[in-house]
DNA sequence: GCCCAGGTGGGTA
DNA sequence: TACCCACATGGG
């Protein structure tokens, strides 16, 4: 960090320095919201790659609705999310989302998800299955609110490079982004993606390329972390 | 064989 | 609060 900046200009620092090096990502461009909450369950704890067989699987169905999942059984479900790993838990995770969605809103995601951000982070928290990063990824990504997501990418770079401790409220890290950062959806959404990216391609969690990593004008990692 | 992946929930102290 | 563990698939 070089003298006279403060902590408050790294995540727009960050932001330009990843932009620069991977260009836009775009993370989930033109799915419906529908597609991108599902995919938001079932990437839990599972690469992006198994989540896309499973979409695919399910689009090809043309069961990519969210009437017509709920319409199926529990085994049905299941069988069409496993590709994508924990499938009998993530069946019932899906499960209570589509209940909510049909139930309450008459299977309409948009309108589920216009109002009030915190009122709506407590109403997907409160759903089994959707925990913090799931219910932001949904804001952000199917409802547009301006939250910014935390991973265990985000955790990994910004504790090795001091700015959050490690074992850190998810929360407490969000705002931390969120107090630096213009409340707009489309910078949140870029951010989140290009950190991801650094995080996979440099910041690994074993044999880390620090060398030639864009984050390096933050200074030395500790690895340790 | 091992760790990891765009986590969450339940249990225990 | 802070750890542990199960969940389950496939890639590196």
């Amino acid at each position: 960090m070089s003298p006279g900046r403060t902590d408050r200009d790294i995540p727009g620092a960050v932001h330009a320095a990843l932009l620069s090096h991977f260009g836009p990502l775009h993370w989930w461009p033109g799915e419906s919201p529908f597609e991108i909450a599902l995919g938001a369950i079932l990437t839990q704890n599972t690469s992006w790659s198994r989540v896309e067989i499973a979409m695919d699987g399910i689009r090809e169905k043309g069961l990519l609705d969210a009437h017509a999942l709920h319409a199926l059984s529990d085994d049905e479900l299941a069988e069409l999310i496993r590709p994508s790993g924990t499938f009998r838990i993530k069946a019932g995770y899906v499960r209570t989302f589509l209940s909510w969605l049909v139930g309450s809103h008459e299977g309409d995601l948009p309108a589920a998800l216009a109002g009030d951000t915190a009122k709506k982070r407590e109403e997907l928290l409160a759903l089994r299955g959707i925990g913090r990063e799931t219910a932001d990824s949904i804001l952000l990504y199917a409802g547009g609110h301006p939250v910014f997501v935390v991973d265990a990418y985000t955790r990994r770079i910004f504790s090795r490079h001091g700015f959050v401790a490690r074992g850190a409220p998810y929360d407490h890290i969000r705002t931390w982004f969120e107090d630096r950062l213009p409340a707009a959806p489309e910078v949140l959404n870029e951010l989140h993606a290009q950190i991801v990216s650094v995080g996979k391609d440099f910041c690994r969690p074993r044999n880390p390329r620090c060398e030639t990593c864009p984050l390096r004008v933050l200074g030395e990692p500790d690895l340790r972390r």
